[in-house]
RNA sequence: GUGGAUGUAGCUCAGUUGGUUAGAGCACCAGAUUGUGGUUCUGGGGGUCGCGGGUUCGAAUCCCGUCUUUCACCCCA
């Protein structure tokens, strides 16, 4: 049979993991360092733990597991009753499907929580590193499995927090060399929009619509929020937001005299100028129309868009204010980021950020040649000794030619490669090749680790 | 889910208006060199032309279907 792979998924082979590993290194360490501890939940949940969470469009896009052993369920009259209605419309029957391949890291986060609310010291900063699966049809930077690189803080309602995620987004973009526009925005103030116009209950529509604003233009918004039946003068009232451009301050004092009759939209303003005051950060910008479709924020929202490469946002997160709530624990509100390392793998690699260093040598320091049993025996033994003093060695498993084993440690980046034979093992010494300037000599048997550890 | 492009060796690609045994470079394997990789030279292996139908005396080439990859919409990391 021919080997193949689903649709949207990747393999990765010993070189792309370890660009991949630096990218989350540098993201896990600045999280470990801003004090966030990590934790892992299940692949899976069961389905009705992340529907409703994602809005529409979200739900659709989850991976149904369907049940095992349908074939052996005693109502099958059910199941087949079922799975027609479900070929009528989006339905959500437990007796097809009750477990979902996880959409994001943050509801099972808000579910964890819940869960394990009585071992955890609040505030809690989590941060979690594992793919998610979205049933989307694949494209540039979109995947159907990818990883996300979460970091949430729960249980505080500071400012501080938002503040603290744009240093971190700031400094791993800054370690990456990944020059980046932090956009930010708050929920508070679209909702102020949607007041202001009338139409408070349209705000999922106006703010959707709005974020479409860069891409598709003001004509096509206007049409798009008509077709969704906002009125003319609604209309009028929304269009200021649209075309408004200047400095960050610029933006907060339009906001402040414009939502002036919104408590909540004026709340989003004082939030946006604290949080932008705390920052000071230059790659900072304020967009009005940022909106991000997921339906649990209330906040601060964050999205981070590459400024030299055009792949959609490499980190995105946001304040949800009760996402807990719907799992039976109330009040306690939370903010968080996530990082897309696939893209970010993506934005490097176009453009050529990764370092040739990464791959310049194997993590393998010395590779023994295989002259044979007798040989091989005793490199065994010395290879053990090596190893517990930290060296990273190999011993090659066959007695091939010479030719061939040395074009293994070449095409492995292995950079010492040691020969022991009947005159070296006569004589307690080795001789070591090293295999970057070619150089080779040898030396007394106790003196290898200190040769490979000391160059 | 809608629309466009794409598919020839492991990889990057040639392949004329449809014409005989489908090519190149790189990679791979072997030898030159039985204790020495990268350079060089010589030789070699490897392709149901994505898959399935159709048109034709004849299809990698034309037509239909299907799948993959990819781009856009939608949405997002």
């Amino acid at each position: 049979m021919k080997p193949s792979l689903p649709k949207g998924t990747r393999d990765f082979n010993p070189e792309e993991m370890l660009r991949r590993n630096h990218i989350l290194n540098t993201i896990t360490g600045v999280y470990r360092r801003y004090g966030y501890q990590q934790i892992e939940t299940p692949a899976m949940e069961n389905l009705s733990t992340l529907t409703g969470k994602y809005g529409d469009e979200g739900d659709q896009l989850l991976f149904r597991i369907l049940n095992s052993r349908l074939h052996e369920s005693k109502k099958k009259d059910q199941v087949l009753e079922e799975f027609q209605r479900s070929l009528e419309q989006n339905i959500n029957s437990d007796i097809l499907t009750e477990r979902a391949l996880r959409y994001d890291l943050t509801v099972p986060f808000a579910r964890y929580v819940v869960m394990h609310q009585h071992e955890i010291t609040f505030p809690f900063r989590r941060f979690q590193v594992q793919p998610v699966w979205r049933a989307d049809r694949p494209q540039k930077g979109r995947y159907r499995e990818f990883y996300q690189c979460d970091a949430d803080v729960i249980g505080s309602d500071s400012l501080l927090n938002e503040a603290e995620l744009v240093f971190i987004i700031s400094e791993v973009f800054r370690s990456l060399n990944i020059p980046v526009t932090i956009k930010l925005n708050n929920r508070k103030v679209l909702t102020g929009i949607s007041e202001k116009c009338g139409m408070p209950e349209k705000i999922i529509d106006i703010t959707v619509a709005i974020d479409k604003l860069d891409k598709i233009g003001e004509s096509k918004v206007i049409e798009e929020l008509s077709a969704k039946g906002i009125n003319d003068t609604s209309i009028e009232k929304i269009k200021p937001f649209f075309g408004f451009s200047g400095s960050n301050q610029d933006k907060i004092n339009f906001l402040k005299t414009e939502l002036k009759d919104s408590a909540t939209g004026t709340q989003g303003v004082t939030e946006l100028e604290t949080i932008i005051g705390l920052c000071k950060n230059e790659q900072l910008e304020l967009d009005i129309t940022l909106a991000r479709g997921l339906n649990y924020y209330t906040g601060a929202i964050f999205e981070v868009k590459a400024n030299d490469v055009e792949i959609g946002s490499v980190c995105g997160g946001g304040r949800y204010d009760d996402l807990t709530g719907v799992f039976g624990l109330k009040g306690l509100s939370g903010v968080g980021i996530s990082f897309g390392i696939d893209r970010i793998y993506d934005v490097m690699l176009e453009s050529g950020l990764f370092s040739d260093q990464l791959l310049s040598h194997s993590y393998t320091q010395l590779m023994f040649v295989n002259f044979g049993d007798k040989e091989s025996q005793y490199c065994l033994e010395l290879a053990q000794q090596l190893r517990t003093k930290g060296i990273a060695v190999e011993l090659y498993p066959e007695n091939a030619k010479m030719k061939k084993q040395m074009a293994y440690a070449d095409a492995n980046k292995i950079k010492y490669v040691a020969l022991i034979g009947d005159s070296e093992m006569s004589s307690d010494t080795v001789t070591v090749k090293n295999m970057q300037s070619g150089e080779q000599k040898t030396i007394p048997v106790n003196q290898i680790a200190h040769l490979i550890t000391q160059g």
